[in-house]
RNA sequence: GGAGAGAUGGCUGAGUUGGUCGAAAGCGCUCGACUCGAAAUCGAGUAGGCGCCCGAAAUGGUGCCUCGAGAGUUCGAAUCUCUCUCUCUCCGCCA
């Protein structure tokens, strides 16, 4: 959630950021009339997103000037009700001394019953007000920093850096599909019987795998990067949920348990961030580092057809996540070191990644900046994301209200800056290395790293099914 | 799931015939005095939110709200009523 009291200060500062993250009324006669004077096609590119900047000022927004009027309206019902109260106030102690003095105060009573009753639909007016504003509020994605580029998506992500090169085959690799059904690791039809498309069983040696990645990872967070490990819930509320960014806006995305308002978390980010939640640290404590694992669980409404085969696109899935509090002065900095923290887990796996910033028109809802790391898959010839790394200054610890404070006397509670980024998701590192480490045979080496986590195993070798 | 008790400021804890209570007291913490320094002692301060005024801004002034959350009764609620949440004790069930 953004700060009403910026807005006001500076309408501009929303606006730009609207227009940047291409959320654009396209239909909108306005900007129609702007874009074909300027001989462009009234369509989300660059070029017009570019030119509606440069304007960004005379750019009408029908929620900004939303925004502003609910907030105008608020403020003036606001003064005129604490009048009010402030009257009733007084005359409460009038009567209070009258009584005590027996005398008598029947007009004062009978005149506060009239204030009284003018106070109570003036609350109500503003808890409408309130209500509607919120609700306006949280609609509203983060303010993309200052060095995000310009885009319309993931076409114009620029690359950040690359490490490693994807090992040159002399035969053509196998998908992970393939090379787990032959080892006897994978199994994705009976998944399907047990419960439907995009979930999986891994068993034998793929179970070990999934258990020695996510148990590397923790490893190398909690003793070389100084992350503390927790367990969390794998269920929460839906304050946990808003306080996140995940509702309102996209309860699609998430399962919910019938009869309950719980939800299954989408990612450990979820009861990592909220732990704090309503909380003021000491200044002191900062950053404060938390690593955990969890299965996380997606609808993936929305993404028909995506990523059908294999286990790239799960409803349930494991993952590592890394999760910062962080003092405002030194976010970027933890963002910059928090991306490399996960970087390091594919440097020990020797996987290849690269690293791109997201564009203005890629960023997620509640971030300000955001990298992704893409792992190199054989099968693909090409990077996949692997981890999304962000920092999302004070867009939830404003909506989950986690501040913090100094020491000093006139020390005034801010809000934090909160970050967070997978450091990695398992499936998909259980991928990249079945297929970065193939042979021709379709065994899988075990990275160096991971072998004390697999019983000193070197490879993993086709074996009998079961059945 | 059943029965009972409770939820007050950083902590402990008073406040239940509704009236000057945002809240006693103690502890903790901050600043100051004393001291070469520390302890002890003494003095002062010590919740958050939202408005308005002044101001370039910090500060400041002023009003409103908050005693688990929400609703109600009343001129007025930490105190009375209802609903919910959470904690504790006992019973049942259970990994």
């Amino acid at each position: 959630m953004l700060d009403i009291r910026a807005i006001r200060q500076d309408p501009t500062l929303l606006r730009t950021a609207l227009l940047r993250r291409g959320e654009v009324d396209f239909a909108d006669p306005a900007v129609v009339g702007r874009l074909t004077a300027a001989g462009l096609e009234p369509k989300r590119t660059r070029a017009a997103l570019e030119l509606l900047l440069r304007e960004a000022a005379e750019v009408k927004i029908d929620r900004i000037a939303q925004i502003e009027a609910l907030d105008g309206r608020r403020r003036g019902i606001l003064f005129e009700v604490e009048r009010l109260k402030a009257e009733r106030n007084k005359a409460s102690q009038e009567i209070a001394r009258k009584k005590a003095a027996k005398e008598p105060a029947d007009d004062l009573l009978a005149r506060m019953k009239a204030v009284s009753d003018q106070i109570k639909g003036l609350d109500e007016q503003v808890a409408a007000v309130d209500r509607e504003l919120d609700d306006l509020l949280l609609t509203i994605p983060n303010i993309p920093h200052a060095s995000v580029p310009l885009g319309c998506g993931e076409e114009d992500n620029p690359e950040v850096r690359r490490h490693g090169e994807p090992r040159a085959m002399s035969f053509p690799p196998k998908d992970h599909v393939d090379l787990g059904q032959q080892l006897g690791i994978l199994d994705l039809d009976r998944a399907a019987k047990l419960t439907g498309a995009r979930f999986s069983v891994l068993l034998g040696d793929g179970a070990l795998l999934e258990r020695a990645i996510w148990t590397f990872m923790l490893d190398l967070h909690r003793e070389q990067h100084g992350y503390t490990e927790v367990l969390p819930p794998l269920m929460v509320n839906a304050g946990s949920m808003r306080g996140t960014g995940q509702l309102p806006k996209f309860e699609a995305e998430l399962f919910k348990l019938a009869g309950h308002d719980y939800y299954l978390i989408p990612t450990a980010e979820v009861p990592l961030t909220n732990y704090f939640a309503g909380e003021i640290l000491p200044e002191s404590a900062l950053p404060i580092k938390f690593c955990g694992y969890t299965p996380c669980f997606r609808s993936e409404a929305g993404s028909y057809g995506k990523d059908t085969r294999g286990l790239i696109r799960q409803h349930q899935f494991n993952k590592v996540e890394l999760v910062k509090f962080a003092h405002p002065d030194r976010s970027y900095e933890e963002l910059e070191s928090l991306t490399a923290d996960a970087e390091q887990v594919l440097k020990r796996l020797g996987l290849p990644y690269r690293v791109v910033t997201l564009s203005s028109g890629d960023l997620g809802f509640s971030a300000a900046k955001t990298y992704d790391l893409e792992v190199w898959l054989p099968s693909q010839q090409r990077f996949r994301e692997i981890s999304s790394c962000s920092n999302f200054e004070d867009f939830q610890a404003r909506r989950a209200n986690i501040r913090f404070k100094g020491e000093g006397k006139g020390a005034k509670p801010a809000f934090v800056h909160t970050l967070n980024g997978s450091g990695l998701a398992v499936g998909r590192t259980w991928v990249a290395i079945v297929e970065n480490y193939q042979d021709e045979q379709g065994r899988v080496a075990v990275p160096e790293a991971l072998r004390p986590y697999l019983g000193g195993k070197t490879s993993l070798e086709p074996h009998q099914p079961l059945a």
